[in-house]
DNA sequence: AGGTGTAGGTAGATGCCCTACATACCAAAT
DNA sequence: ATTTGGTATGTAGGGCATCTACCTACACCT
């Protein structure tokens, strides 16, 4: 049994290229660490986005190493130790980029799923 | 010189995985040939979504490979030969559920773009 | 003869996201 | 007491869609 790879990327959950903006727009309601961060992007979206650890900790080093985000580690008294991440000022700046970016794209392929054909009529 | 490879998806122009979707919903309004799949498409997203010939190409055998749509050459007396593509009816229920994922996905980003707090006042 | 537009295509590279696995700590259940 | 389960961070390897860059071929215009 065990099948095999079975049914890889017939539904991805997340679009690719979207889940730096999603990470960088998370850290704008403030300083979280990863895990808190997988958790709240799939809370604010209704259970739909689920990030996997292998997409969200390189995620967050790619953004690092981008200067997009910053981190410390914090190794609470309690449970294991955290790396608490936030957003720069260059973060800030990609984030506006990236959501006006997914405002054109989406606004794009909404002129194709649902065309009106009249150019008339302003 | 000959910057190699410089700037290589600093912003790609579509998104992964809804280019697919885009070449469905295109053929939905009638048979086309690949080249012309390409301008509908730029057309009717006003210029946004760009579809490069490595990538339409691929997509459409991709397509024809799942079943997804069919093709025969048209060999038109006048300028080169056409691969005609037309929507299968498997075509079709897979755009419907494109559509779906797409409309539940966008849905979920935009819960994390534009967070509401409260979870009461239904 | 060369340029431009149409039409179809391939080769190679990039890199995001996924599955699977690993570590470590802690609390509660058996 | 040891096993389970949740928290927390991480890596290794793979799939695969898209991009850049290139190719052929035909027709028309200059």
């Amino acid at each position: 049994m065990t099948p095999p790879r079975e049914r890889y990327r017939d539904q991805l959950e997340i679009l690719q290229g979207t889940l730096d903006m999603l990470i960088l727009q998370t850290l704008q309601w403030g300083p979280r660490h990863g895990y808190a961060l997988s958790k709240a992007i799939r809370t604010q979206s209704g259970e739909i986005l689920r990030v996997d650890t292998g997409s969200l900790y390189p995620a967050l080093h790619r953004l690092e190493r981008k200067g997009w985000v910053a981190a410390e580690w914090k190794s609470s008294e309690v449970g294991p130790r955290l790396r608490v991440y936030h957003l720069t000022r260059a973060g800030k700046k990609q984030l506006l980029s990236e959501r006006s970016r997914w405002a054109r794209l989406t606004e794009a392929v909404a002129g194709i799923l649902n065309p009106q054909k009249k150019e008339s009529e302003s």
